[in-house]
DNA sequence: AAGTTGACTAAAT
DNA sequence: CATTTAGCCAACT
């Protein structure tokens, strides 16, 4: 059978990262097989309808908000992250450390 | 078909 | 640390 796009690839990585975890645009493209496709996978956020997709868990690589301050979706963003417990501080939250052995557990053996 | 754009990043300042 | 700079890459003009 056809194997799956890249697309959907990434919205699957986006979807695998668990409720109260965070990760970056870069982190999702490499875990999706498209090493430096950061971009692409804002893309794909930005065009996305899926009201379940878990986007408000990706971020910029630094931790911070990829919205412009103060605009809607990054209240929204903000607010949905607090609401499942993330620490947001100025737009931003404490990136989890690129922990090798935490990284297996939460993404498996892939 | 060449140039611009952007929910990005890593490195330098 | 916060800011700036240069690089990146696919989609869009």
């Amino acid at each position: 059978m056809a194997e799956a796009s890249a697309e959907e690839r990434i919205l699957a990585a986006i979807r695998a990262v668990p409720r109260g975890q965070v990760a970056a645009y870069g982190h999702i493209a490499r875990r999706a097989g498209l090493p430096g496709r950061a971009r692409l996978v804002a893309r794909i956020l930005g065009g996305n309808e899926d009201p379940d997709l878990p986007w408000h868990r990706i971020l910029r690589s630094d931790g911070r908000i990829a919205f412009p301050e103060g605009s809607r979706g990054w209240r929204e963003q903000s607010q949905r992250l607090r609401a499942e417990g993330v620490a947001v501080e100025r737009g931003r939250v404490r990136m989890p450390a690129a922990d090798v052995s935490l990284d297996a557990m939460i993404w498996g053996p892939g």
